[in-house]
DNA sequence: GCCGTTTTCGGCCCGACTGTTTTCAGTCG
């Protein structure tokens, strides 16, 4: 098993929490924290590099160190550094970090004090009050700890962005129509479009602080109370979703919107920002000494430092600062300029609504078309179609188009990658379609070097239009199949075919540094809904925001394309 | 452990809330 980008993070992290349950520098804990979240992001998989021998103190926040340390974990498979840290403490002693109210030094403690190494015998300790004798900790802390352990799978749960929004929505309306408030935002990892969602994030431009605390607090969803300060409350909802609320002066609300947006790598990069012009940057304003230079809203922030206003999906400190300055920032995709949606099913196979009832209500979305791309015949538990009965479709098609004005149509399919990366349909059927799909419905547990040349096979089939959910990932349900991402981007635009996003909330696939490597490869993206029904058309706006993270303009999206141009660019996917 | 228009040393973001130790450490975001 080679070793992922994502088990070198992982390493990069347990050392943190390592060193950090030692005591050691804690600046030197976040340089491992910040390699983890850099390696973890990288499009590339860093045994690559390494086997290439490429220079890994390229990259940020990597020096020479972390980079041999890299190089160690590919080559060898473990870090002698990172295995002595590990073996100096007991096995599973990070899990107690897990738990909300245990930090490093309390950690520490129960382990030297109480011989506290894991989880289970935290617990017990709890529950034989002996945590409430150490000095520092009390009677409700070790209360605390027993119901965090209680309840651990629910603290550390994340929800799809698409899950929160009506909750969120209601939260909304609810601080909206208490009479001191002024004006609501949501912040957070929320307001930056991420796929998954930890808490909201509020935040009341109030003058009353205390009173609009009582108001939140008063919510009907309310579950518990978590904190309740002079400026800040915190509750779970019954959903089981935490919400925290901040309260600010109107002076304050812009800084304090930047503040609570994040993220934090980013806000660090903009503190760094502040500090070269000797000034400070707080979630109260801008500040030179006593003055502030700005505050009130975010433009004015950005502007004093010379930068441009950064939009929030781009705020991850991956090089928007730079961007920022320099006012070369994207114009990024909106939700309006999409204007068609290429994957969607119907009745014919597992889809809800009839292609009429799809199209209609694409139309009255404002689109200029739709294609219907039922399953293929070997997803038997989808009902996908045969030959015979695709053409039967290719008929209903035909007619329901001569109905609708102003609006097309388009016949496709989407046509499972057999085990062999050949296609599900004969050729002579799929030459007659507009879009031909190609998906991986099964085979997942392909080595990855099988897996990438199955479906480097299916995108050169001559009809191909587009490889649909490319590593197959379901959020918080399935990981991605292996596959080797960059080689199907490169092997795409070699061979002038489209990669989709696919905008339904639980696959949002491909992620967004994927989205930024195939803008730079020069591969176009569609984002696509892969409805079931006239309802999934809202799915559009959550595929909008990963774009947006994937620093996507609308140039680098085919269905921002009118009617015309995107039946150009269809047939030029086309090598028969 | 990283980094450099303060460049190979000496910095590294900043503030609120909680519980408990009555003046603050620890945790969290």
């Amino acid at each position: 098993m080679p070793m992922l980008n994502a088990d070198i993070a992982r390493q990069f992290e347990l050392a943190a929490d390592l060193l950090e349950i030692k005591g050691d520098n804690p600046f030197r804990i976040r340089a491992y924290r910040n390699a983890a979240r850099i390696v973890e992001d990288l499009p590339h998989e860093l045994a690559g590099w390494v086997a290439d021998e490429k220079d890994l103190t390229e990259l940020p926040g990597i020096g020479k160190d972390l980079a041999d340390k890299i190089s160690e974990l590919v080559n060898t498979g473990t870090s002698v550094a990172i295995d002595t840290l590990r073996q100096s403490l007991p096995p599973h002693i990070t899990d107690l970090l897990t738990i909300p109210g245990l930090g490093p030094k309390r950690v520490k403690k129960l382990y030297a004090e109480l011989k506290i190494t894991d989880l289970p015998s935290l617990k017990q300790a709890a529950e034989a009050g002996q945590i409430r004798e150490l000095a520092g900790l009390g009677e409700k802390t070790e209360k605390q700890i027993l119901s965090a352990i209680e309840a651990q799978t629910d603290s550390s749960r994340r929800f799809l962005r698409a899950t929160v929004i009506p909750y969120a929505d209601a939260l909304q309306t609810h601080l909206q129509a208490c009479a001191r408030v002024h004006r609501v935002a949501i912040a957070g990892s929320y307001r930056r479009g991420r796929e998954t969602i930890g808490d909201l994030d509020f935040l009341v431009w109030a003058d009353d602080a205390a009173a609009v605390m009582e108001h939140f607090l008063a919510y009907e969803d309310r579950q518990d109370t978590l904190a309740h300060g002079d400026t800040k409350s915190s509750m779970r909802l019954k959903a089981g979703i935490q919400v925290d609320l901040r309260v600010v002066p109107k002076e304050s609300f812009g800084a304090a919107l930047h503040y609570f947006t994040g993220s934090k790598a980013h806000n660090i990069a903009m503190r760094k920002e502040a500090q070269q012009r000797k000034w400070k940057l707080n979630e109260y304003g801008l500040f030179d000494g006593e003055n502030a230079v700005a505050g009130e809203t975010e433009e004015a922030i950005f502007a004093a430092l010379e930068m441009e206003w950064i939009p929030p999906e781009l705020r991850e400190n991956r090089g928007e600062l730079a961007a920022a300055a320099e006012h070369s920032l994207p114009k990024l995709i909106e939700l309006d300029d999409i204007r068609g949606n290429l994957h969607a099913h119907s009745r014919w196979s597992d889809g809800k609504n009839t292609i009429e009832e799809m199209a209609r209500s694409a139309k009255e979305a404002g689109y200029e078309y739709l294609a219907i791309t039922d399953h293929s015949q070997r997803l038997t538990v989808a009902n996908g179609l045969n030959e015979s009965r695709l053409r039967e479709q290719l008929e209903e098609i035909d007619a329901v188009n001569q109905q609708m004005k102003g609006f097309r149509i388009f016949k496709g399919i989407e046509v499972d990658i057999l085990a062999d990366g050949s296609l599900d349909l004969p050729d002579s059927i799929l030459r007659e379609l507009d879009v031909v799909i190609v998906s991986v419905h099964s085979k997942f547990n392909l080595s990855a070097q099988e897996q990438t040349e199955r479906i480097m096979r299916a995108l050169d089939h001559p009809c191909t239009t587009f490889l649909a959910h490319p590593t197959g990932r379901l959020l918080l349900a399935r990981p991605p199949y292996p596959v080797d991402v960059p080689r199907l981007i490169a092997h795409a635009c070699e061979r002038g075919c489209f990669l989709e996003l696919n905008a339904n909330p639980q696959r949002l696939d491909l992620n967004e540094s994927y989205c930024q490597l195939a803008k730079e490869e020069g591969v176009p993206i569609v984002i696509n809904t892969d409805a079931h029904s006239t309802h999934d058309a809202v799915h559009m706006a959550t595929g909008i925001a990963q774009a947006r993270r994937g620093w996507l303009t609308k140039d680098h999206v085919v269905n921002t394309r009118s009617l015309k141009a995107i039946q150009k660019m269809l047939r030029d996917t086309r090598l028969d």
